[in-house]
RNA sequence: GGGCGGAUAGCUCAGUUGGGAGAGCACCGGCCUUACAAGCCGGGGGUCACAGGUUCAAGCCCUGUUCCGCCUACCA
């Protein structure tokens, strides 16, 4: 399978398609259910099946699939459960408009004829949302794929159904809902979106029946008041004590209603007395319920005025405002109007303006499951991470109020509840019953409104498993590790998930939730059509290639912030994946086989450097991708890959690579950069999947897909920190030499020699063992390592720790330049100076903090101090000479 | 009304037992050095929003202020 790379870039297209399709036939997705390793599993949040792969679903997947997959690589029996959510009202909305540019709608085509359209319309454009996933790399377990109006998902929804109801934590009944008059159904309070508008207030006067006066009530309403069944006022404001009136005249209706006195109107508004509808409005329900007040619903279904709103009837809700207010500033009644900026609600699917309206629906009981749910993360049961979140869950949880079921749509579970029409029981069950239990009439009719999306995908992590059956996936998988989602369905799914998960399979649905932010544009503005700034990750794939992009999500992914998108930001990580592959064909030239071990013997510095460095990335790379510190994870791969393997690494062993005589240490550095290039590959594998498995193939020794490996774990040998520490001081005369290089303007291909005068033996060492590395990388023609040797004169020079190293520049150097740099670093040196002496000379700091740390101050003092002094002498001899 | 998050280099942002201010991009200078110009080498650049406090020591902990986001709420 082993293919030479040719090519100078790296073309994700074709590569991304080979390996996708390589991976499904290898079924290297597949989860084992009967395995005895570790288990880790996820469900994936499921995507709606009218979606479009957004940059919402990108940044989730992106990082659940880095987890599946370094999960596997650390040798874990993995599932990634896949699947689409049937979106009621989405959907429906969808096949609605379709059915409308076809010129006919769904009341023409009747309820079964309708949800036949809505299947076929799934079959063909269903999958559109998964075929994205899969270019984006996810590696779900495919075979696996539910959908949440599936036949056993369905099945899972009835029962859960059934079993509240019998539990008494299901019922029916009349209560003031949000109304979407657009989508003709019911909302739960989640689904209602506020938005302050600018709207008015309106003062009303209401006469008073027995012709005492009047009272005014204020509204942004107005077309309400056609409902007003009492007028309230506070029972112990003053303004109303003496009042003798024990009705109001309602206006334009002419109908008598009760003042009643109630404490819930606030006293410090207005006029103190409020306008009560019961039919229209939650709180005035609420102030009927306790004055047992009539309900008069004078809004429609449809959003049109009922028979109640008497002249009014048949218009529109909002040209009845209009109507009633003027009809009001005919009969003088309109007391005046102010500007008022309100908050509004409106349908989340279409932006209709809400109606709180009186209606029969079905509700969940929540208090009693949002019990265990809280309590599973006050124990640490279920870990909430960033763990911020937590309160916000809290808050929610502990105000949680009865969550509305029902929905006035066709497209959805059917909700399993039969009514006999011969003794009026209610017979809920699993199946279709075909008596009645108490008459035994067959005349049964079954609830037309189906159920809330989110009470489908409330049961998700175990009704994909195979609940109700207790399946043996359920006991291999279930409970999930980790739950990855975005905050904004914090509520709509994530708590209600767990109450559900906890009060079925009596465990929570999973350890951990990791809740991330949102995907931004460029300037932090969310993204939206209508702002038309929105990034189509499909485009960023085709331009960039997946790899890049996905590690442009992972590196941005700092939790708690949200992740500003912008293209510019993607090509930077394309020239990452870029120079992977560059590095990939440099070692590639020169590695013939694979190595199965190590020849410690005989390994250079920079060897033993690089395997140390690797070692210590990988543990790194874990701990940042175990806390979900996705950034850091990517951010330390990076680092290691292009700054320490590339920079520094590769341009090391170039004079060993290209030595053509070979020779045990060329064997012994192959052996090195097979396996740290192998190593890298696999520690990048899970932010890039595409390319690493691309080059993995072309890696001699390799056997199968890269996703086979084995994450390293501690490699030996490994972790050296003498020869980190060398390598450091190699890498400090290096850098110092260029910077002479890079001020003084010495073109590169000027071969430079330096003599070094070590100031301790390890220094000495250090240098004179690897006088090669340093001619090669600081590009000299020579270097002379001796204390003892004479000053040289003509020459720059830098201090490094351990050492002084003169760069001769006879006949090069420019003094005026010289002494510029040398008082340049002199200054630099003074400013850090001052803050430390400042520091020294506090007896306090001497006196309190701990001994180390003054220890280490003063040492640092001490460094400074000498490399101050040596400088200025310097500097002092370099004047001489211009003289 | 309640709550949460943010303010650090020109831009985007990292930065937790409180002791060294950092990265990427952009910018400036030098290089086509046989993996890579999508590259290599070097460099400049910050009162860590403001005002107090705690501490020997604060970007980090506490209090207050300003500005910007977001979530949530039944104020007519």
């Amino acid at each position: 399978m082993s293919r030479d790379l040719l090519d100078k870039s790296y073309s994700p297209k074709a590569v991304e398609k080979r390996w996708y399709a390589y991976w499904e036939q290898e079924k290297l997705f597949a989860a084992d259910d009967n395995t005895t390793k570790k288990t880790y599993s996820i469900v994936i949040p499921p995507p709606n099946v009218t979606g479009v792969l957004h940059m919402g679903h990108a940044l989730n997947n992106t990082m659940q699939d880095i987890m599946c997959r370094y999960r596997r690589l650390k040798g874990d029996s993995v599932l990634w459960m896949p699947g689409t959510d049937h979106a009621g009202i989405a959907t429906q909305n969808v096949v609605e408009k379709k059915l409308a540019a076809e010129g006919t709608d769904r009341h023409q085509l009747g309820r079964e004829k309708f949800i036949e359209a809505v299947w076929e319309w799934r079959k063909e454009y269903g999958n559109a949302i998964i075929n994205q996933l899969k270019r984006l790399g996810a590696s779900c377990d495919w075979e696996r794929e539910r959908f949440t109006m599936d036949e056993g998902l369905s099945r899972a929804v009835r029962k859960v159904f059934v079993q509240l109801y019998d539990e008494g934590l299901i019922y029916q009944g009349n209560y003031i809902i949000n109304w979407c008059c657009r989508c003709h159904t019911a909302l739960s309070d989640l689904e209602v979106e506020h938005e302050d508008l600018d709207g008015h207030f309106y003062h009303i006067r209401y006469p008073y029946a027995d012709g005492s006066g009047s009272v005014v009530v204020a509204t942004t309403r107005p077309e309400t008041m056609l409902g007003d069944t009492a007028v309230a006022v506070h029972p112990e404001d003053e303004r109303y004590a003496d009042l003798t009136a024990e009705a109001v005249i309602l206006p334009l209706m002419n109908r008598e209603i009760p003042i009643v006195r109630d404490a819930y109107v606030d006293l410090s508004t207005g006029t103190g007395a409020l306008k009560v509808t019961p039919a229209h409005d939650p709180n005035d329900f609420d102030i009927g319920a306790r004055h047992d007040l009539p309900s008069v619903k004078v809004i429609a279904d449809d959003g049109s005025m009922t028979d109640a709103a008497g002249r009014f009837k048949g218009m529109d809700r909002f040209a009845c405002r209009k109507a009633v207010v003027e009809a009001l500033e005919a009969e003088g009644l309109l007391e005046r109007v102010e500007p008022h900026r309100h908050s509004v609600g409106h349908c989340y699917r279409c932006k209709t303006v809400v109606e709180p309206n009186l209606s029969r629906q079905w509700f969940v009981k929540a208090k009693p499951l949002a019990g265990k749910a809280i309590e599973a993360v006050e124990t640490g049961k279920t870990r909430i991470i960033p763990e911020s979140w937590t309160k916000t869950y809290y808050e929610w949880m502990f105000n949680i109020r009865d969550w509305c079921i029902s929905r006035q749509i066709w497209w959805g579970h059917q909700i399993p509840a039969w009514t006999c029409q011969s003794c009026r029981k209610m017979i809920v069950a699993m199946d279709a019953p075909d008596v009645c239990p108490d008459c035994g009439s067959t005349d049964l009719i079954q609830e037309t409104d189906v159920l809330d999306t989110w009470f489908s995908s409330a049961l998700w992590p175990f009704s994909t498993m195979g609940w109700p059956e207790q399946t043996q996936l359920l006991k291999a998988y279930y409970p999930t590790s980790v739950l990855v989602t975005g905050f904004d369905i914090l509520f709509f799914w994530v708590a209600r998930m767990m109450m559900m998960g906890i009060h079925f399979m009596k465990e929570i649905p999973f350890h951990d939730v990791y809740v991330h932010a949102l995907v931004r544009d460029e300037e932090g503005k969310k993204m939206s059509k209508s702002k038309g700034n929105v990034i189509d990750p499909l485009n960023v794939i085709d331009q960039y290639g997946t790899d890049a992009f996905r590690f442009t999500l992972a590196a941005f992914a700092a939790q708690g912030r949200d992740v500003k998108m912008s293209e510019k930001r993607v090509e930077g990580y394309r020239h990452f994946i870029n120079k992977l592959w560059n590095a990939a064909r440099f070692s590639l030239m020169h590695i013939d086989k694979s190595y199965d071990s190590i020849d410690e013997k005989n390994i250079s510095l920079q060897d033993r450097w690089i395997l140390s460095r690797l070692n210590r990335v990988a543990r790194q790379t874990e701990e940042a991708l175990d806390a979900y510190k996705f950034n850091e994870a990517a951010g330390a791969v990076y680092q290691f890959v292009w700054h320490e393997l590339c920079d520094w690494y590769l341009e090391a062993i170039k004079p060993t690579l290209y030595d053509k005589a070979g020779g045990e240490e060329k064997a012994a550095t192959l052996s090195v950069l097979w396996h740290v290039f192998k190593e890298a590959l696999i520690l990048l594998h899970p932010f890039a999947p595409f390319v690493t498995e691309e080059i993995w193939h072309s890696l001699p020794g390799t056997d199968g897909s890269i996703m086979q490996a084995v994450w390293p774990d501690h490699i030996q040998p490994g972790n050296d920190p003498a020869a980190e520490a060398q390598m450091e001081t190699a890498i400090t005369v290096i850098t110092g030499i260029r910077n002479v290089r890079g001020e003084m303007s010495i073109s590169p291909s000027t071969a430079l020699s330096v003599v070094v005068h070590p100031e301790d033996s390890e220094t000495d060492a250090v240098v004179e063992s690897n006088r090669d590395l340093i001619v090669n990388l600081a590009r000299l023609s020579a270097i002379t390592v001796d204390a003892a040797m004479e000053r040289p004169k003509a020459a720059a020079t830098v201090l490094v720790n351990g050492a002084t190293v003169y760069v001769l520049l006879e006949g090069i150097i420019d003094f005026t330049q010289e002494q510029a740099r040398l008082e340049k670093e002199i200054g630099k040196l003074s400013k850090e100076l001052s803050g430390i002496n400042k520091k020294l000379g506090n007896e306090d700091f001497l006196k309190k903090a701990p001994p180390d740390v003054v220890d280490g101050v003063r040492e640092k003092h001490a460094a400074l101090l000498e490399k101050q002094h040596a400088l200025a002498a310097t500097l002092e001899r370099v004047k001489d000479m211009m003289d």
